[in-house]
DNA sequence: GTGCGGATTAACATTCCTTTAACCTTCCCT
DNA sequence: AGGGAAGGTTAAAGGAATGTTAATCCGCAC
């Protein structure tokens, strides 16, 4: 099953900003699509469905707040999210942008952690209800859009960070993941939090799911790795 | 005996706050190499490889930002990743220093805490994720997303180090490899190891992936140079 | 304010790798 | 065949990685 990630489309007229974002978003593995106008974008944008746009406000020419009301009023582009890039924290840019349908606003100067985070949290909201529902392994089963989990017919309490965490492991079944990576895909701000944090969390939900939490089925500990969610026969 | 760990090469005029970065980053275990200005930066660090360079923005002579373009030209150092430290509030430095593709800002005053999570976040990021690839070499076949090994169809448990080792050699499959280079391409950051180690790795593995681990057919022994991996018919 | 629950960290316990060293075996050279 | 060098084997110590528990911090509701 291979899965092509649809392109984040950035528009923005200075090449070096331009190159800049690009760069960062595709060392975060984000296809990029770039513009520096709004010339060709809709027409691009029928032919690469896109993830997300990312649109500087102040354009010569056509503002990036025009584009976006072109973009909203295209059927196929209504639902695909928005972020704004505006040249400083001018609370008018803020406004305008928001009640335009941005879903969110970055503001230069940004960090590249700020930028990627800032997506990937957009994106993050935007593709809960694109993926199914509904994941099982084993006999646990996983209820994203009511986030309940069900150990063996039995609902089972978790905590938020639990869920997604438990969520991201049952998504990803099979594959070893590293402290960090797993701070990096399931925390918000990864920048404070210890990766040992992951073992007292490792430790609850093993505490949920296992028949014997000392023998996990599951969750298996990787020792010099990480941990890797497994489905046993 | 083994590669050192690539140091941290931090740029401050301030002598005071350099010795502070030096000593909380030393305390992290990275190593640092300092400078009071960007003079000879760039011809050390094509002797020590950097991992990461911490740019003062506001230096007297040439500014950190006017380094960070040095290091950028650099085609060895272009993807080496760039923290400036900014002072506190000074906008405009924020502005052009993340144009010029740094890849993350500390403002001062910073804690110690935040300055080493934001040294390890930027290091994380450029890590080389371990790519999901399958390996397969006569009746091995290695899962390295998933870091498992099956042999002759069965999964058989190995060690991070085994592993690694092993993924090494089938990657390389046919080449001769000294103790000391399988060391430096295998071994993390290491101190100083003695060579007669991988003999004891290669044992295990033998144990592991041979029929008959005495005639082994996979790990040949290369006297007087040291082992390869060769796959028979 | 007070109490509650969740997130995070720190401290301590435990497991099991890693590395070394000692001794044994094999190979090669003269 | 003898001797030295290189590789094989084994077990033990020491340490690094993980498990576990409890305390603390923080935001939120009452």
């Amino acid at each position: 099953m291979v899965l092509v990630k649809k392109p984040i489309f950035v528009v923005e007229d200075d090449p070096d900003i331009l190159r800049l974002i690009k760069h960062h978003l595709e060392a975060a593995a984000f296809p990029v699509r770039t513009f520096t106008s709004g010339a060709n974008l809709l027409s691009e944008a029928q032919t690469h469905q896109p993830s997300l746009f990312l649109l500087d406000i102040t354009l010569p020419g056509e503002t990036g707040i025009e584009i976006c009301k072109r973009i909203r009023a295209k059927a196929s582009l209504v639902a695909v999210p928005i972020i704004f890039v505006t040249a400083r924290s001018s609370e008018q840019d803020r406004v305008s942008g928001l009640e335009l349908g941005a879903d969110d606003y970055i503001t230069k100067p940004f960090s590249p952690r700020e930028l990627v985070a800032r997506v990937k949290a957009v994106l993050r909201r935007f593709e809960r209800p694109l993926q199914p529902a509904i994941t099982k392994a084993g006999d646990l089963e996983l209820d994203s859009g009511a986030m309940t989990l069900m150990v063996r017919g039995k609902p089972v309490a978790t905590t938020a960070t639990e869920f997604r965490l438990l969520d991201y492991f049952m998504s990803n079944a099979g594959r070893v993941f590293t402290r960090d990576q797993l701070l990096d895909a399931v925390w918000r701000d990864t920048v404070f939090v210890t990766p040992r944090s992951i073992d007292v969390y490792v430790r609850r939900l093993r505490e949920k799911i296992e028949q014997d939490s000392e023998r996990p089925r599951y969750l298996k500990t990787v020792r010099g790795a990480g941990y890797r969610f497994e489905v046993f026969k």
